[in-house]
Parts: C-alpha cells; sequence; structure tokens
DNA sequence: CTTGAGTCTTTAGTGTACTACAGACCGTAA
DNA sequence: TTACGGTCTGTAGTACACTAAAGACTCAAG
C-alpha cells in the first residue's frame, strides 16, 4: 500500500509516518520507481506499536529501542521486561515529585482564605520568601 | 546592582535573567548610558518568585500573570487562590494520567516471566496489538 | 593607556514530537 | 491531453525554557 492508506489504516497522519522514518521507527518496503514508497501490512502493526508504546509513555528513542529488542533473535523477554521496569521507575519518580508540588500547592491554597488584597496573600508570600513549602 | 551581580544573588543565570527579561518577567530599573542593566534590591525578590513559581510547576506565561495580578491594586487574593486550585486541578489529572500507564505496565511486567524469547514477550504482544490495557 | 573582565545585541542551537509549506513530480480517470 | 489528487524532498515553524556564541562595547585597575 501507499502512504495515504496506512496512514488512514493506522490514524497517523501522513507527514508523523515520514518523521518516524527519519526517525528510524518505519521504514516502506521498497520503493518505486517514482520514490513513492511502498508498505507491506506489517507496517501497520509496526505503526500500532509505536502508538501504543507513546500511550504508555515511551519516547520516540526508547520506542525505536523496543522495536529492535522486539525483533532480535537473542533477545529476551528479561530485556523488554528490565525496560518496561526502569520505565516504572522513572514514572513513579514523576509522580512523585507531582505529588509533593501538589500538596505545597494545596497547603498554600487551604492557608489563603481568599479574603483581602494581594498584599495579604500566603500564597505570594511563600512564592516571594523561596523554598516555603 | 548590575546584572552579574544579580546572577550571584540568585543563582540565575545571566543568559536566563536576559531571556526573563524578554518575556516580560523582570526589567532593570534603569539602564545606563552604555546600556548596561542596573537593578534595585527587589529585583531579587522577584526572581525569587519566579523560581519558586517554577519549582511549583507554574509555566514561564503564568508566572507572568501571577507577578501582573501580584502587583495589581485591585486584585485579591481570590484570584490567586483560584489560580492556585485550577493548577492543583491539572497536576491532579497529570497525576491520574501517570497512575494509568503506570498501572498498565504493572500489570503487563506482572504478565512477563523474563524468561522466553521475545517473540512470546506478552508485554510485546500488548504492544502490537493495541489498546490492550 | 592598556588589559581583562563584564556587558551589550542578535542570532542560532538544544530536545521532543510533530506540523506545515513550497515547488516539483506521479498516476489515473475522463 | 488535461485535470486533479497523491506523493516526493527539503526546509522551516511550533511550544517551552533555556543556553551558547560572535563581535562589539564599557568599565575599573594598574
Amino acid at each position: 500500500m501507499m502512504i495515504g492508506e496506512l496512514s488512514k489504516k493506522t490514524g497517523v497522519g501522513i507527514e508523523t509516518i515520514r518523521y518516524y522514518e527519519r526517525e528510524g521507527l518505519l521504514s516502506p518496503s521498497r520503493r518505486r520507481s517514482s520514490g513513492y514508497r511502498e508498505y507491506q501490512d506489517d507496517a501497520v502493526r509496526r505503526l500500532t506499536f509505536v502508538r501504543r508504546a507513546k500511550e504508555l509513555g515511551f519516547s520516540l528513542k526508547e520506542t525505536r529501542e523496543l522495536l529492535v529488542v522486539s525483533a532480535s533473535k537473542d533477545a529476551t523477554c528479561k530485556d523488554i521486561k528490565h525496560r518496561t521496569q526502569l520505565k516504572i521507575q522513572t514514572i513513579d519518580m514523576k509522580i512523585a515529585d507531582l505529588q509533593r508540588i501538589r500538596d505545597s500547592l494545596n497547603r498554600l491554597a487551604i492557608a489563603c482564605d481568599g479574603d483581602g488584597p494581594t498584599a495579604d496573600c500566603p500564597i505570594l508570600e511563600d512564592f516571594y520568601s523561596d523554598g516555603g513549602g
């Protein structure tokens, strides 16, 4: 199939497909003499993989690595599992960061009764005085 | 003081200070005839504000708005509190997103015993087959 | 007066993941 | 043959928050 059909089948834009190719995620099986890209059915599968990995928080770089490992003959489940666990760890750290921020903001919001001028706002006070919460 | 001293006092790089100026967050109180920026002590306070807001997840654009509100005579605490609560909401949504992703990855990691070739990996299977969970 | 550090403006690069556009070429149906 | 839509390459723009570098100017000390 040509790129337009692949785009329709996967819901991934044409420009994006070409971008993924530049980034080494997906190549057409061949080129016509005209230069037109031609894809096989497995390109749909591969694009699905890329989008699913993205959904799950993997960057394009990481996704490319996953694809390489996935296709490697001597790679094992272990490698994939390891990468997954690392990703879980970084997500956990991000969540912890956001929780910390959330709690700080919440404390400030509670401290502010919402009345009076900004000059008396405990939120702004915190902001101006650094490292408070 | 000049920009170098302000930079040392706040730990914010010179280039960054100039960038903040371009973005409307901080202006020197005046310029010398040579073009050199001159700052008052309150610039330290203002930069502190910007960094603290950043720590708490506000973008530069949002921080600029906070500064405007903060300086506005008829603005009230209410406005600041409201912005804070909105920020808490978007952080909560981000956390929920990450939790969902984390749970999916965790389920996959558990399903994968780490043995065998990638061809049998349940993680990769999920990736190739879309929307699995 | 010279030297060296500090500062100035303007422009461009970083990373991420696209997205858009210009100008040319291809393929097919009427 | 003409028209029209699909496709090609290459370049540049988007958002965010910086960061770096070139080349010129300023300032203070010696």
